[in-house]
DNA sequence: AATATAATGAGAATGGTTCTCAATTAAGGA
DNA sequence: TCCTTAATTGAGAACCATTCTCATTATATT
């Protein structure tokens, strides 16, 4: 549990109760973080740990906590939603960026925001007012990138 | 119909014949660029054209469309999937980006990639070899803007 | 034209997510 | 602490975009 009574504040100052099902929830993430959990594995993990919780309420604490800035929803195009806790870096209100490998499908976390160029760019030509982003690369990891050299047989 | 032979030759090349409902497709989709349609959108517009083809078909059509190169898909969080034609621009192999008012839910095309440092950063630092991408700037048009701007007041 | 292969379409099935509503629990005041 | 009220919970039903099934139809090849 990372910081659990600034969690608590925000449940509060957003006119929601601290119940024990959420504070499960949150749980989780903090355990499993930086993981990109879906609802179905927050429930199997609570589950696991013979804590007895409705996956309506996952799935409704999780829609809570991303409306609240606790959780990011995030999607790998895998057909279910994923959520992480939101880092609470200093100034940072902008989304990471995601790292998706098409060869193992393992996902990355590039902390690194480097989007002025473009941010400015589209400020300029179309008047156009950022206020957060979403930015998935689709690649190949360091690991899967060597395996396509040694079987390609490229140079 | 933009480019119908380049369009016929694709689908050969990739082992698929020309269909008349493949054509359809092709059809509605030039003459809707560029805008983000759904399946169902499609569907809706041959039915309007009186003409009879089946939604499977339409989904089933656009999903060789996209493997093939033809059709890009984007999700804008709105529960469904939209497919835009590829634009046969160059050497622009990677996808534009996205703006999405969180004013009016409009969604205008970014043409300029604009990503070359994160690009660069990524293959430093992850070894990461980025094939495409896929970008949303969420944030508010210049119309909604100025509306904002003069709701609150601000100077 | 005949044959083999691929495509079509109507409807059923799928599956992640949301909804319903009766039972339970939390919050705040007395 | 007890009471009242409003919020939360959970089991299952409902939802709904998309995929699947399979008999029929169209296309490609000989
Ligand atoms: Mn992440
Ligand atoms: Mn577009
Ligand atoms: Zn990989
Ligand atoms: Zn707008």
């Amino acid at each position: 549990m990372k910081n659990n009574s600034s969690f608590k504040n925000k449940l509060e100052e957003s006119g929601h109760s601290f119940t024990s099902q959420r504070a499960e929830v949150y749980s989780i993430l903090c355990e499993n973080a930086p993981a990109h959990l879906t609802a179905e594995e927050i429930f199997i993990k609570l589950t696991q740990r013979h804590l007895k919780i409705g996956l309506s309420t996952v799935y409704r604490t999780l829609g809570i906590f991303t409306n609240i800035g606790i959780t990011d929803k995030v999607d790998f195009d895998d057909g279910m939603s994923r959520y992480e806790l939101v880092e609470n870096f200093d100034g940072k209100n902008h989304r990471h960026h995601h790292l998706i490998c098409l060869g193992c499908g393992r996902v990355e976390d590039a902390l690194d925001d480097l989007m002025e160029d473009l941010e400015n760019d589209v400020l300029e030509k179309f008047s156009f007012n950022i206020i957060d982003h979403s930015v998935k690369l689709y690649g190949y990891c360091a690991e899967c990138s060597m395996k396509n050299k040694i079987e390609t047989g490229s140079k």
